[in-house]
DNA sequence: TATTGTTATACTCTATAACTATA
DNA sequence: TATAGTTATAGAGTATAACAATA
């Protein structure tokens, strides 16, 4: 039997204490996914994160750096130079907010939202790779899951 | 309408192109186990890599470093910090392989087996906390949708 | 007093290249 | 030639403290 014959040159891998947790189960996931994402956006020269600024900050028009780093669980020291590779880039503009002088407001250039546009497509493709395995309503059941235990 | 005032209250966060991914999804799930998960382990001063070295190396007895690594997504070089803390800590020991030199079988010690015991049940109840939300057919569901993913 | 953006800094994780000893 | 373990090193990502300007 094939089987028997694998398993024998396979190296062989006992469960352990891991096999049942959900967290070890979802880390394996997630790095699955990112291991492709990475390369997915890589043509256009954007990471992860600055596609999900990018994302926030076209949805979420006169956000300010402080709730773009809260929504996306970056800490405010560590957006600084995020923002500056998006300003570089001519990517997204800041402007001083009228109704508070200490904090600036985030918006899409044209490159920015054409950019996005383009990610945006490069990610759909990237999701429906990845979940190939899965139906619809499998996908739709996993991601209410997700949220349960995303949830604060 | 308690709802309305707190809507205009809270920062308001408009549905973006991140809101329909399950790669973000799984990155927030991921993320919020994590933040717990680490906390949970730190009165056995383990951290998760940590544990799941340990857990692997029992249930594979005579596994070398390769085959830790492979198993856990850690590169050979990376790993080599790892096995010295554990070692260093009197958790595992390294022997020569008998069948090639090259290589280093790894066991655990009494008090490597010992302490595994413990972090299994801090993680035990860690899940539970962080689980609260799904039932046990949705938490088993969970699990084979992010197996789904994960595999090869 | 508290908050926004900023700088500096440190620590962890991860990735690559090169070495040695064995296979 | 290829592989196991090791060393050195560099790059991300993440964390804290402190400062100036403003609230």
């Amino acid at each position: 039997m094939a089987g028997k014959i694998s398993l024998a040159i396979a190296a062989e891998r006992s469960a352990s204490l891991l096999d049942g947790l959900v967290g070890y189960a979802l880390r394996r996931a997630h790095n699955r996914m990112m291991a492709d994402l990475a390369p997915t956006l890589a043509p256009l020269e954007l990471r992860p994160v600055l596609f999900a600024m990018l994302a926030v900050i076209r949805a979420n028009p006169d956000i300010i750096q402080m709730g773009l780093g809260t929504q996306l669980g970056i800490q405010r020291a560590n957006l600084v130079p995020l923002i500056n590779e998006l300003t570089g880039r001519n990517l997204i503009t800041r402007r001083a907010d009228p109704r508070d002088r200490r904090a600036l407001t985030l918006h899409l250039t044209r490159e920015g939202e054409a950019l996005l546009d383009q990610a945006a497509t490069l990610i759909a493709e990237h999701e429906r790779r990845m979940l190939a395995r899965l139906s619809a309503t499998e996908r739709n059941r996993l991601l209410e899951l997700l949220e349960k235990i995303a949830a604060e």
